[in-house]
RNA sequence: CGGGGUGUGGCGCAGCUUGGUAGCGCGUCUGCUUUGGGAGCAGAAGGCCCGCGGUUCAAAUCCGCGCACCCCGACCA
């Protein structure tokens, strides 16, 4: 991985504020979310200000995702922040596992509520609630919710966009008349987030179902789509959960059947969070700073003029046009035309910030009939002809998106291994990095076991398995050594 | 929440051991010259030294208590 990283960063060193990826991965991550101005730190512990850069690439995670939630057939709604506490106590696990991050609201204007407040961690417990007063009967079903908002966990240990105690998401949840149903919307909504987050985001995941130990707090099946980032560590890119009828259980959610039999509706739940943003970073960035898919990029295309007094006019007057002819063919194109700034500063700034592709115009450009056009993708330069330079810039566009799912892809191949014992398991972290796919017998203890040893995590079971692998069908679970139920992806997580 | 580290102009740091005038680089402002990979010269501005309390004639420096961030654990969709 090292290597890889250097050998992307390309001859020339990269920027010096920015810590190198091979000499401390985190440093780079926070060094490179700050330089490219996506965040600040708030006053509150374990909050952070989404800045412009940083909130317009959660807005286009929206847009993409929202996208498709409504193709789905989904809408959205909203519902409050503020969650009586008698409501945690209606699902046992729910509880338990939410219990300790939960901040509260006990007073108003001085005076003590007489029921205490919770912010919600998420709004299973108060959408069940009105469910079950909206859900008569199977003519009211299926309900296909969908809502974006704020929740809060106060997590004892932060890190920006990966574990805030306040982050932004959106929460699907849904009710069904059968499990059949209620099941093939969960896998319907993993795909969702699978199409997005491969396509979109140019991030290659692994599919999966996740341990009873790893699921969500009152599923009964939670599937996960597992991204891994460029130290090899994992993280969990979107959920979504088969609730049963758990829920409806404790919030009394029924409908009158077709059968005239009053029955418990099956719900869902899916999830995806201001987490992607981490992803994007630690997925696609090098030691030169960020590097944006262009379906999501906030600028696609940063335009500079170069050149001295005497040529200022006229390279002015062709930049303007080439803008306009970019951003008439839909490309997100903006222009830097600082006179403060020189040309090789606007080049490091932008690259740092992740700008897809950099045009230059300059005298030597005008004489030729040529433009410059720099990737960030891969650092390549192109002389190319002015005429047609935005059908130019769209397919370059195109071909980068695909270039770095391509390139994440074989990172992800790479860094994807098999092991038969405890111990291999142990030498691949140490000395590899990455995914480990092992069998397991479906014991809780081993499971427990191997996070103790080598504080790697089931990541999920996954739907298939890469064929590079080859796993042997008389495999052992990789703790106890009794005949495998299943093979799991371990490894270090976010 | 436990162990370790850090906190000094916007950013990165030195100064702290051995108390006494707060310093450097980058950035910022002004002017001129520059412009194809972080420009040069000249001048200037900018600091309750994380907070509160203590010791002292005197605290960035010593002591106590907080707070924040980073690293490693525990916990955690």
């Amino acid at each position: 991985m090292r290597e890889a990283a250097q050998k992307e960063a390309g001859q020339k060193e990269a920027v010096q504020e920015i810590t190198p990826q091979s000499e401390d991965f985190s440093r780079w991550y926070l060094d490179v979310i700050r330089k490219a101005d996506l965040m600040d730190y708030a006053p509150v512990r374990g909050c952070i200000v989404f800045k412009p850069d940083g909130y317009e690439l959660w807005e286009r995670c929206q847009a993409g995702l929202d996208r498709r939630f409504k193709e789905t057939g989904h809408r959205n709604a909203y519902f409050p922040t503020l969650i009586p506490a008698s409501f945690f106590e209606k699902e046992k696990e729910h509880v338990e596992g939410f219990n300790p991050e939960l901040p509260w609201v006990t007073h108003v204007g001085g005076e003590k509520l007489e029921e205490p407040l919770a912010l919600r961690p998420t709004s299973e417990t108060i959408i069940g609630y009105m469910y079950s007063q909206w859900i008569h009967s199977y003519r009211d079903l299926p309900v296909l919710i969908n809502q974006w908002a704020n929740v809060f966990r106060w997590e004892k240990r932060t890190q920006p966009f990966l574990r805030t105690s306040e982050f932004l998401w959106q929460e699907g949840h849904t009710a069904h008349a059968t499990e059949e149903e209620a099941r093939a919307e969960v896998m319907r909504m993993l795909d969702v987030y699978t199409d997005f987050v491969e396509n979109d985001l140019a991030i290659p995941v692994y599919r999966g179902r996740k341990t009873p130990s790893e699921k969500f707090a009152g599923a009964v099946e939670t599937f996960s789509i597992e991204a891994m980032m460029k130290d090899g560590k994992a993280v969990q890119a979107a959920t979504s959960h088969y609730l049963g009828t758990n829920f409806a259980a404790g919030f009394n959610i029924r409908f009158l059947d077709r059968d005239n039999q009053l029955k418990l509706v099956h719900t869902t739940s899916w999830g995806a969070s201001t987490r992607l943003l981490g992803c994007i970073v630690m997925v696609h960035g090098d030691d030169r700073g960020l590097v944006l898919p262009p379906l999501i990029a906030p600028t696609q295309v940063i335009l500079i003029p170069i050149g001295g007094p005497k040529d200022r006019e006229m390279v002015l007057a062709e930049s303007r046009q080439i803008l306009a002819e970019l951003q008439a063919a839909g490309v997100r194109a903006r222009m830097d035309d600082r006179e403060e700034y020189r040309p090789g500063w606007k080049f490091n700034e932008y690259e740092m910030r992740g700008v897809p592709l950099r045009l230059e115009v300059g005298p030597r450009d005008l004489a030729s009939g040529h433009v410059v056009l720099a990737r960030r993708d891969t650092l390549e330069k192109l002389t190319v002809a002015r005429a047609g330079v935005a059908a130019t810039v769209t397919n370059l566009l195109g071909e980068i998106q695909k270039n770095m799912y391509r390139k994440a892809l074989a990172f992800q191949k790479e860094h994807s291994f098999a092991a038969d014992t405890l111990a291999e398991l142990a030498e691949i972290l140490e000395q590899k990095t990455g995914f480990v796919l092992a069998g397991w017998c479906g014991k809780a203890e081993c499971e427990a076991r191997v996070k103790e040893e080598t504080k790697a995590t089931a990541r999920n079971i996954p739907f298939e398995v890469p064929d590079h692998l080859h796993l042997s069908p008389s495999r052992r679970c990789l703790v106890c050594g009794e005949p495998a139920v299943y093979s799991v992806w371990f490894a270090r997580a976010y």
